[in-house]
This record gives C-alpha cells, structure tokens and sequence, in this order.
DNA sequence: CCCATTTTAGAGTTGACATTCTAATTTCAC
DNA sequence: GTGAAATTAGAATGTCAACTCTAAAATGGG
C-alpha cells in the first residue's frame, strides 16, 4: 500500500522535514533544472542526513517532482491571485505588470517562470508532469480571466472584449517575457510584451485613452 | 592546439560525420532536453560506431552542445528570415503567423522553439550557451525588426510605430506561445498571443480596421 | 604508390547518482 | 511507560554515462 501522493500518516516532524524537502527540491531545480539536481544537493539543502528520508517519504525522484510541481504551483498562484483578483483598472492591471518585473529584477533575471522552467524540461518527457503543469497553468488562467471579467463588470472594458482570450494571451505573453528575461539577464523583453499586452486591452477600454506612443 | 570550434582540417567525409553527429545530437536534445541526452544515443542516431568519433570532432559534450546551438539558429534564421524579409502588408505578416502555426500543428505541438528549450535549460547554468543563445535571438530580433520597418517605411505602420520595441515584444510573445504549445498540446496560446501581438501592432495601421473582436 | 594525417574501432576507466537495505532511534497514542 | 509506527542513520549496490586510450583502417597530396 504505498500511498503514491507521498500523504499517509505524518507526524508533525514528518512534516516538517518532508515540506523541507520539498521546498530545498523545488529551489534547486528551478536554479538548476531537474535532471540536473541530484538527490545529494537535495539532501544537503534540506539538512537530511540520509538519502532514506527522501525514500521514505517519496518514492524516487519522479514522485518528488510531482510534489515539487504542486509546491511551485502554490508559490506562483499565492503570489498572482491577490493581485489579479482586484483588477479594477488599468492602474491595478499595470501594478501587476509592475510586481511582475520587479520580482524578477529581485533575482537578477535568474530562473525564468518556476512552472515555465519545469514545463519546458518536462512537457516532452513525462506526461503525468505535462498534465499536472496544464492543470497549474489552467488555474493561473482562470485567475487571470477572472480579473479582466471584473474589470468589464465594472465597465472599464467594453463588452466587446473576451477575457477568456485575452487572459491566456497575457500569460502566454508572461511566460515569453518570463524566458526572455532569463536569458537575456534584463527585463526589456518581458516589459515590451506586457506594455505591447496592457496596449492590446486597452483597446478594449470604455475611457479612451492613447497607447504609450 | 585544439581548435575549440572544431573546425580544423576537415576531409570530405570528416565533415559527412560531424555534421550528422551535429544533426543527430540536435534533434536528441530538442525532444528531450540537453541533459537528457546521453552520448550513446546521439552515436544511435548519428550511425557512428564509436564514442571516438564523437570525442575527435568535439572535444566533450559542451563544445558539442555549442555546435549545436549554432545549428539550430541556423535552422530558425533558415525559415524565418524569407517569411519575415518581406513584410509589406498585415496580410504577409497574418502569413508569418500561419506560417509558424501550421509548424507546430505539423509537429503535433511537441518539442516547443529550438531556440527557446535550449535557452530555457541553458541560460542560468552555462554562461556560454546563454550568450550564444542571446546573440542568435538577437539576430532573430533584427530580422522581425527590419520586416516591420520595412512595413512602415511602405506606409503600412505610421511613425509612431516602434519597430524595435514592437519587434522585441512579437519575438517574446512567440516564445511564450511556443512553450505553452507544448505544454497544452495545442496552438490555441499561440495563436491568441500572436492575435493579440499583431492587434496591437496594427493600431499602428495607417488603413484602419477594427481587430477581430 | 607512399607517407603523413585524418578517421574509425572498440575495449576500458572513472566517477557519479539513483536507489536499497538493515538496523537504530524517536514519536505518539493509550 | 510501553509498544507499534514513524523517522532517521549510514553503509552498500548497481547502473549508467562521460570520457580515454591504443591501435587499426582509410584518405589524399606528392
């Protein structure tokens, strides 16, 4: 009976070194790369001192991956969800763009988008990652529509607008910006497609306004 | 004397293998990540009969992993640049759109941009490979650049149209596209930024016309 | 045809890494 | 506080992959 999500009876301790784990995991390979990460580095900067904790609470490698991929998926909606879910104007809309660069120029344009990296390593190799990532990214996306919905109920944008669309437009547009940024080590890229995605909305906009230039 | 780049006295048939062992290790590494590739699998696929081979023409796998860059920006320049060099109407550039549509849709919208999966797994390890892969999105960049600027000076764009930061955004856009394609397993990301980035470029159109919706 | 150089064989080495096993220790419910 | 379950140690295994080495074949200019 081994319990394939990793939750079977826990104590506190078990927990605690399990999410520690976790989370050494998920930094690693977002510097790093999965296959790059071995479950040593993993070890050392979880502070375990034996590969058996990993096995015991994950199976191998691939099942803490799973884990890893549902710990950055929390990361990345905790972080996105407070900002999208009040879009009520352009300014709230172009905050967000803001808190976006600005995390990214926190770490030095290191480390693209925490879901875009490993969905990029893993979408061709393991379908059971493909699919737990699309399911990561479907979530973002409803969040996504879900504030640009807001902003027309509130008659910012016009009825004309699909927010549907348009919210999986802008992520993707996040997710190149995102990649860009990482290779590139700046954030004009990841600027020039949000402004270019901000501007496309903004068509939409009941209160005209000129695009920046 | 190594030459690093490997190319010293090359026979004709020295030039036959390296370049099917570069084409080999490309493919490998684009369906399944640089790391992921092992050397054995590339001599498979190249039909060399011995690791030799692959250490007289590459000194180790990173010199390789360089050839292989190089190969690949050859290969996107190769089909981008005729699409992008004679953008003279939305029409063209609707063309263009199609045109990297129909690529993925043929590919089943597995393995997302040659460029982008290697950046991706490459940019925040090897400093090399990340300013190899700059410079050829830099490239990459100038051609999209130069088709737009050739759009407005035949007076499809007005002036206020930035063709660099318009360019910078449409390339971004493209690999956010790409690495969502392969994720979803569909171009519908795709295709709707690429809408919206062409949208939004043509609110610079001297004969207006509404977006689609 | 001959010799220097290039190219190919193929076995071998080395190290790293995922994973396992046994047994010791700790925790917690009762 | 005791016993079953959870947690941790730590050594060990086996595989695999990058890379090396020696020597044999092929090539091409003179």
């Amino acid at each position: 009976m081994k319990s394939d999500t990793g939750t079977r009876q826990l104590t506190a301790k078990g927990r605690a070194t399990r999410d520690r784990i976790v989370a050494a995991a998920a930094g690693l390979m977002y510097e790093r790369g999965v296959a790059a990460t071995t479950t040593e580095d993993i070890q050392r900067a979880a502070e375990v001192k034996s590969p058996s904790q990993l096995y015991h609470y994950f199976g191998d490698k691939r099942t803490l991956v799973q884990a890893v991929i549902q710990y950055q998926t929390e990361q990345v909606l905790a972080f996105q969800r407070p900002l999208l879910s009040r879009l009520d104007s352009f300014e709230s809309l172009q905050a967000w763009r803001d808190a976006v660069v600005e995390v990214q120029r926190a770490r030095n344009c290191e480390g693209g988008c925490p879901l875009g990296s490993l969905a990029a390593e893993l979408s061709d190799v393991d379908p059971g990652a493909r699919e737990q990532l699309m399911a990561a990214y479907g979530q973002w996306e409803d969040a996504v529509r879900d504030g640009l919905a807001s902003m027309r109920e509130r008659g910012e944008l016009d009825a004309a607008a699909d927010p549907g669309r348009l919210a999986l437009a802008l992520l993707t547009a996040l997710q190149g910006g995102l990649l860009m940024t990482q290779n590139r080590r700046d954030t004009l890229a990841l600027e020039a497609v949000l402004d270019a995605m901000i501007d496309r909305i903004r068509i939409h906009a009941v209160t005209q306004r000129a695009p920046a230039s």
